[in-house]
DNA sequence: GTCTATATTGAGATAGAC
DNA sequence: GTCTATCTCAATATAGAC
């Protein structure tokens, strides 16, 4: 006896769309310079659809900035997961994250944005807590490192921000430039050099390790 | 015998203030979300004297643009006299950009934003060439450091990207934050620490020279 | 849920007096 | 050069039929 069709999420796709086609016009033109017009022209339906499931333009704006925080989260999850030493797991996390820049160019454009660009008469975000979750993450690992004997004592608040920002400057080059003039290889190559320089010497060797 | 006022540059403070108000008003809003309403109102003065001086809203934010455009090229065209060691010349290039970064930072919070961000509907700045200036002064000096033996053979590009990286990072501290977690003398503590990371070895030291 | 048609507001820009 | 008053258009948002 066939059933009829559950009634639950009845157009989600509408929805999707609606947020989708949001996500690249407000990358290409900023939240204040898209108008609810062009985004329901390019879901290919009419304003009060719109305005049925999102209430107004803020409400359509928020479940995006959700749905990106979720993401994010979701991803900074998957990678507690590593082992091995400092070094393999501050590289896994770099281009963890850059792996995941390079899937979701247009979401990590719109970040940025939002992160660097006035508010645009839309409700404030507060990214800051991305930033802060990798900042975090790496000086628990350069302080355990340190413990440890893998790296030598040094200025650690000096090396985190030196790899944070090397890092952060690789990302930037993924969503600002056509074809990044540095990616995956570059900053594995940068994370070396710096690790090798506050690396424990050995007695009578000749500077080993770079450019591994 | 009295002479009558000169009538050069009549009203340049009308001008100066609009577009001082405009910059404010971008910083704060976005260049979409602000009206001309809001900026005459700003300046002390109604809507036909913005389009007196400057045609249209567009061009109002070209002169602004044109403006912090002369400025950054003065900036660097003040740096080529430095002279020393390369690592000398590396930190005063990037602390001298921090200085003047922290004397403007409305006019950068401006230069990140349109840099970052989407065009607003406003006329498309091309902002690389300000950072390529930058990368490309930073690799020269490491080029020059290598082949003086100032800097061992090793991985330059990757050198180059983490010292304009640990810069550039810095730098958005300045104008992202209300209390930036490092600034001056922290970018000089990197410097110090990744180029004695990749310094020639004295025979029989200890590790010296980190957290100069 | 989705449409057509419309209400309402505020935007950029200008005419013309002084 | 600067003002008041006004034009024109496009924006957000909604009413009400289906």
């Amino acid at each position: 006896m066939p059933t009829k069709p559950l009634p639950i999420a009845p157009h989600d796709d509408v929805r999707q769309r609606l947020m989708q086609e949001a996500i690249t016009l407000f990358v290409e033109h900023g939240y204040a310079a898209t108008s609810v017009r062009q985004i329901v022209a390019a879901a290919g339906v009419t304003k009060p659809v719109m305005y049925y499931y999102f209430g107004n333009k803020e409400g359509l704006y928020l479940e995006i900035i959700n749905g990106i925080s979720q993401q994010f989260d979701q991803l900074i999850a998957g990678m507690y997961a590593t082992s091995g030493s400092v070094r393999q797991r501050i590289t896994d996390l770099f281009t963890g994250i850059l792996d995941s820049v390079q899937d979701n160019r247009a979401v990590v454009k719109l970040v940025y944005a939002i992160y660097f660009g006035p508010p645009q008469g839309a409700p404030f975000v507060d990214f800051n807590r991305f930033f802060d979750v990798i900042l975090g993450t790496v000086n628990d690992l350069l302080t355990e490192g340190i413990s440890g004997g893998e790296i030598i004592p040094c200025n650690r608040d000096a090396l985190c921000w030196s790899l944070v920002g090397s890092h952060q400057i690789v990302l930037e080059e993924q969503i600002c430039r056509t074809t990044p003039r540095i990616s995956r290889e570059g900053i594995i190559q940068i994370v070396n050099q710096i690790l090798d320089g506050v690396a424990p010497r050995t007695n009578n060797s000749t500077f080993e390790g770079v450019d591994r």
